[in-house]
DNA sequence: ACGTTACATGGCGAAATGGGCATATAGGAA
DNA sequence: TTCCTATATGCCCATTTCGCCATGTAACGT
């Protein structure tokens, strides 16, 4: 039961681990981007509006966790989503956002 | 397109909050739990095996994202899931985790 | 060769997170 | 009242995360 435990715990970290890739503002912003198609690094830097280093450092980790994959074409890198089920994932996000607000309001009404 | 952008930026920010709190071990284990029924939150500590403080921040965090909602009774609290979409995340998860060890065993091999 | 461009990485400080201990709070029993 | 149990909160410390700057690396042009 012991080594079951240390198993279900193991599990629960590699599970925890992806969730850590998601959970930050700019992840997302990028990953939403990457929805619609490749991008290299300059223009998700762009887009996030951070420095260049750091939304670099945001992809390594999307990558690290298997949610992106890179491609190298001459001095540019373009990354793309690598999994399809993200989609369930905002749509679970939304649903407890919509929920949230609803409740507040009910509380404010 | 200023404006736009600031909103759109609160939505990452709220998506992430979510994410977030499923980014812990100890959180998707007690979710886990929360699944097959309402819990105290002493049961809750049993399970995760780590302070009772400790699990009471948990579910203050679970709680504050709104994934679950307590009720208490006499002395004690009971905890239970608030949303319906979560195992549309445990899914997804695993599909990304399979991926993954797919990919890294054909690393290997 | 040199310079430029695109990206990755190391380092550092600031901020957030996590965990346990101690304590507060509150309900129930005696 | 006092004691005990269940939970929440404050405090402190260790670890992690995050962001920028500076630098490293590699491809391309001249």
């Amino acid at each position: 039961m012991k080594a079951r435990n240390l198993q279900s715990r193991k599990r629960y970290a590699a599970r925890a681990a992806i969730a850590k890739a998601l959970a930050h503002p700019s992840r997302l912003m990028i990953l939403d981007a990457l929805e619609a198609g490749e991008r290299c690094v300059c223009e998700l830097t762009d887009l996030v509006g951070a420095d260049q280093s750091t939304v670099s450092k945001h992809l390594a980790v999307l990558k690290q966790a298997g949610l992106v994959a890179d491609r190298k074409e001459g001095v540019m890198s373009f990354y793309r989503v690598k999994v399809c089920c993200l989609a369930g994932f905002w749509k679970c996000i939304e649903t407890v956002l919509t929920e949230n607000l609803k409740a507040h309001q009910e509380a404010l009404g």
